[in-house]
RNA sequence: GCCGGCGUAGCUCAGCUGGUAGAGCACUUCACUCGUAAUGAAGGGGUCCCCGGUUCGAAUCCGGGCGCCGGCUCCA
């Protein structure tokens, strides 16, 4: 038989030969490497016999993702082993690779729950496998004898998968792997033997339902992560610290951005700096909304819940909105109102708030809204899930020969601002039609066209999501890479046919005919509160200096150089320079050091020397000390830094 | 919401098995007037998250609540 290599050649070998034996075929270092084989694309064990004229890739620890993919998906199996052997009885259900690492989830006797400390214990268990080099050997049962099986063995959620797989998939044969004393249901493929696995790590302990189902048996997950070599984990760890170094919650409240407050779960306090920092970012925004022809609007914090079951937010979205508690007794009427978890319908008050002619279109209305969402207790995370937050929000109303022409502006809009904050890598998402949505086929074949129109026109790389727009729409969003390599959706472009429906709006077209108005959602940045939380993380809180709340603070050496130092700051205020002075009685090494914590981009010295140049001692966070500078060339070189 | 962990001064944290609280930073005052990452001294500051229980006695043990942290699609 042959089989064909990736390098175009064919391998002659014997019949009934396996992966294994194509690579030693092809040299003993390939062999000893060899952790899978990738039949005519397809992933399999090494020992299982090949097809002949396939065409194969012997997987090593190079291969990626699939290497890595495999030494988890094994690493989750030893673990799985560990865990039996400290807790007989224990009864397992699933333990897939995920990015990152993996997990197993598990259900423990009698209640029991291990500590994030008995994780070192499961770790020196698995130890022991990984040394005692077990080999992975997979075996076949008929899928009654595997439900016969694990169900003598007590474990009830490898019966109930089984049972599934043969009613929903009509399976007959499943699989089934052995490492040392551990058996498990699993559709493989493994690599070789335990060995392979050179380092790994426990990482937490955390519930989850089985099946991701809340009602259902909450079960204990432990998560880990596993490598080819110690090095790559330790770079890994690095990268967890990294990471946690750059945590916005901890930085932000250090750099006098915004604070958290049990008073109000969710929602942030922005702090003087923080709000000058959100200042900047909104004029950043405001640039575009002038070069497109946006009109800015505000509109109620607090609306009529009428207004909220015409909008359909009361039916999709009412567990996640806040109401008013009182009843105001209005118009003989008790009225209770609701704050907006959403712009949109307020948008669409303005919009019908006066007759509009096709010669108004399009109207594209932006508003800095906050919006109010009662998030579940358990998922909020600083500024990244929060329950307030303002949208750089904007609804474009338009007739549908106009769609193409205003998605084309957003996603320049979005392109032009993300340059501005320095990112460069953008990943576009197209999503399209769900099972659950409204409107006509020829809508939807429509509104999709004219978003992939657009895509195409500017030659943007995309993925599709099938099924994942909203139930009114398509959408296009919009995810920036961090520094760490991290990605955050945050611009989204949408359309929609059915607000302008249920809100009634229309427009008079040239034909003196009504006529309905397609509406466009969109955001820029999304949220301006995560999008400075991410960009806390993306800066470690080194702003860049156009963005940093104070960008340089001004040291008088001593007391007497306060008048002098006050002098430099308000000539550098007039210059556009926002500008502090240090005027404590401290030395100037103290003042350097808390401004340095403090992350300023610029210090200036200034003592009997520079007040006698009339000048000022430069210090760059980024560079040091860059010597001394006469103030008006001071002035020009902080603007020129900012630009 | 659910599972696990945590909650001591503004912040970071000590406080062994129950005997009514401590450090560093920050803050206030005083002295020093200083040249590129922390000058020194003194002082103020606590409902040990809240409510209940056990106990002669609770920051500590038990129950409930609140808040914070890590998770809760990943289908053998």
């Amino acid at each position: 038989m042959t089989a064909k290599l990736p390098d175009g050649s064919a391998l002659e070998l014997g019949e009934g030969a396996t992966g294994a034996d194509a690579a030693a075929a092809i040299g003993p270092r390939l062999a000893s490497d060899a952790l899978a084989v990738k039949v005519d694309g397809e992933l399999c064990d090494l020992s299982a016999p090949l097809p002949d004229g396939a065409e194969i890739e012997i997987v090593t620890p190079g291969s990626e993702p699939e290497a890595l993919w495999l030494l988890r998906h094994d690493a989750a199996h030893v673990m799985a082993t560990a865990v039996l052997d400290l807790w007989p009885g224990t009864k397992v259900s699933i333990g897939p690779p995920i990015e990152d690492g993996f997990y197993y989830d598990f259900e423990f006797p009698d209640g029991f729950r291990p500590s994030e400390a008995d994780l070192e214990r499961i770790e020196e268990r698995m130890a022991a496998h990984i040394e005692a080099d077990e080999p992975f050997e997979r075996a076949e049962a008929s899928a009654d004898e595997a439900i016969e099986r694990f169900g003598s063995e007590g474990q009830p959620y490898k019966v109930e998968l089984i049972e599934d797989l043969k009613a929903d998939e009509g399976v007959e044969t499943v699989s089934l792997y052995r490492n040392g004393p551990f058996l498990d249901l699993c559709r493989g493929p493994h690599g070789p033997s335990t060995g392979r696995i050179k380092a790994f790590k426990l990482s937490s302990v955390a519930g989850a339902y089985w099946r991701g189902d809340e009602a259902r048996q909450m079960l204990t997950r432990i998560y880990g992560t596993a490598f080819f070599s110690k090095r790559e984990l330790e770079e890994h760890l690095e990268r967890l610290a990294e990471a946690r170094a750059r945590d916005h919650r901890r930085l932000g409240p250090e750099l006098g951005l915004f604070t958290l407050r049990p008073e109000s779960p969710g929602m942030p306090f922005w702090l003087p700096q923080g709000t000058v920092l959100l200042r900047l970012i909104e004029g950043r925004v405001r640039e575009q909304l002038a070069a497109r022809g946006y009109v800015e609007i505000k509109t109620p914090q607090v609306l009529d819940e009428e207004l909220w079951r015409r909008s359909g937010h009361w039916d999709n979205f009412r567990e996640e909105m806040f109401f008013t508690e009182a009843a105001h007794r209005e118009r003989g009427a008790d009225r209770r109102f609701a704050l907006k978890p959403m712009n949109c319908p307020g948008a669409c008050l303005v919009y019908a708030s006066e007759r509009r002619s096709y010669r108004d279109l399009p109207l594209r209305l932006a508003e800095f809204g906050l919006v109010s969402r009662n998030e579940r207790e358990g998922v909020l995370h600083g500024l990244l899930r929060v329950r307030a937050f303002t949208q750089d929000d904007g609804h474009v109303y338009c007739t549908p020969d106009q769609i193409t022409e205003e998605v084309e502006s957003i996603c320049e809009a979005i392109d032009e601002l993300y340059a501005r904050f320095g990112f460069e890598q953008v990943r576009v998402e197209l999503s399209t039609r769900p099972d659950k949505s409204i409107g006509s086929d020829e809508q939807w074949g429509r509104a999709e066209s004219a978003l992939r129109e657009v895509l195409e026109r500017q030659h943007r790389d995309y993925e599709v999501s099938p099924g994942e727009g909203t139930f009114y729409g398509p959408k296009i969003d919009f995810h920036i890479t961090d520094a760490l390599g991290r990605s955050w959706q945050c611009g989204t472009c949408q359309l929609d046919f059915q607000f302008p429906e249920r809100f009634d709006l229309a427009y008079q077209g040239a034909d003196n005919a009504e006529h309905r108005p397609v509406m466009i959602h969109r955001a820029l940045l999304g949220s301006m509160e995560r999008f400075v939380g991410i960009l806390i993380e993306h800066h470690a809180g080194r702003f860049p200096v156009w963005l940093a709340p104070v960008q340089a603070v001004v040291l008088p050496v001593a007391d007497r150089h306060g008048g002098y130092a006050a002098e430099v700051a308000a000539e550098l205020a007039e210059a556009g320079v926002r500008c502090r002075v240090d005027a404590r009685s401290e030395s100037v090494g103290k003042k350097i050091h808390d401004a340095e914590v403090a992350k300023c981009p610029y210090m200036l010295v200034v003592g009997d020397r520079e007040q006698d140049a009339r000048a000022a001692s430069v210090r760059s966070h980024e560079e040091g000390d860059l010597g001394q500078m006469a103030i008006g060339g001071l002035a020009a070189h902080l603007a020129a830094a900012a630009s």
